[in-house]
DNA sequence: TGTACATCAGTGAACGCGCGTTCACTGATGTAC
DNA sequence: TGTACATCAGTGAACGCGCGTTCACTGATGTAC
């Protein structure tokens, strides 16, 4: 027996996960240094290889986590379309635009995410089939696979215009992305 | 009189301008340095400075630049919806996914962008928004206006498909992903 | 025509800094006897 | 009950390295006389 708790190094580290989650979406990957992450959950660097191998390591448990936590927040939707519906509303919000620590991985992450390695593009894959697969779930209850073609349009368009509207420095402009990604999405859902 | 061509420095800050396009494409913006970036247009790290105020100062003339050239690329098209449809499957095929250097720069750093200062955020607005007339004058010729909804649903819809597409390690899910964008972007188009 | 000087794009070493990673150590706790 | 020892999560200094940026300097050319 250590002298914490059994459970207490395990806390620790979804501490670490969960700081790093909201510090990669703010500041992205490349921005984010080991010592931040750390003093972020209240601990110093050296403690960091305790945890994970490398911080490639780290990036991949964080994009599973994060993927998961978003699918696990479909389960407070009503079900169904008016779920679907509620979720493309909150999702394509300013309040959501303005605070990519606490959205959607994707849409914070999804180019840097591209050039990562293939540990980091493995978790992402698994995390974006099960979202896909779920949205599509939500659109033909009675037989998933003839919406998957709209479900895949869906999240992408929606990741699209939230990283389009974060990128615009006319307020207006970004705002009217954001509208126009509601009707845009409405649209392919009917 | 300096013993160049009056025009040198001018082709000299193109040709870093140019380079710096490629690489920033492939390895994103914080993963490209001042010395390779400057090694690529065949200089030493120390010249940088005499061309540009800062690496910001650069990212923002590149990005404007690559917006630009992605805009006259559009010239070269078929006029009104057959070139848009050349453009489309052009833009959401395995060459463009597997090539990030020589495409689109929205695909390649959108979320990087959204993370810059005001001054790049600048220079990718005005060169987006150009970018969305172009394909709501393409969409509707006689009332651009009425198409921009579509333009912007278009264009985001094929940003985060390329995205999508880039950070999966199934490379039949990729491939997939591709092939449900091209349905997806004609569907939105009709 | 020949020489001294001005111009200036580009060189390359150096600045301080933060990066990812390593490692000898600390110190609070539980165990052995 | 008291003491010696084992455990191990976490500390904090240090590693070499590449970052963005600065600057004294080079050297090829054009100009002045």
């Amino acid at each position: 027996m250590a002298r914490y708790a059994k459970e207490h190094k395990q806390v620790t580290r979804q501490r670490i996960i969960d700081k790093a989650g909201l510090r990669f979406k703010q500041d992205g990957v490349d921005g984010s240094g080991i010592s931040t992450l750390m003093s972020d959950a209240g601990l110093t660097n050296g403690a960091f290889y305790a945890h994970f191998a490398s911080k490639d390591d780290l990036v991949a448990n964080v994009l599973a986590d994060e993927l998961r936590t978003q699918l696990e927040r479909c389960g407070t939707l009503r079900p169904g379309r008016p779920g679907l519906e509620d979720f493309v509303r909150e999702y394509l919000s300013a309040e959501h635009r303005d605070n990519a620590g606490l959205g959607c991985p994707s849409a914070a992450l999804l180019d840097e995410i591209g050039r990562c390695g293939d540990e980091t593009k493995r978790a992402y894959t698994g995390g974006s089939r099960a979202i896909v697969e779920e949205i599509a779930a939500r659109l033909a209850p009675e037989d998933p696979g003839s919406a998957r073609g709209s479900a895949l349009g869906l999240f992408t368009m929606m990741v699209g215009t939230l990283q389009l509207s974060r990128a615009l420095s006319d307020q207006k402009f970004a705002d009217e992305v954001l509208e126009r990604g509601v009707e845009n999405a409405l649209t392919l859902m009917s």
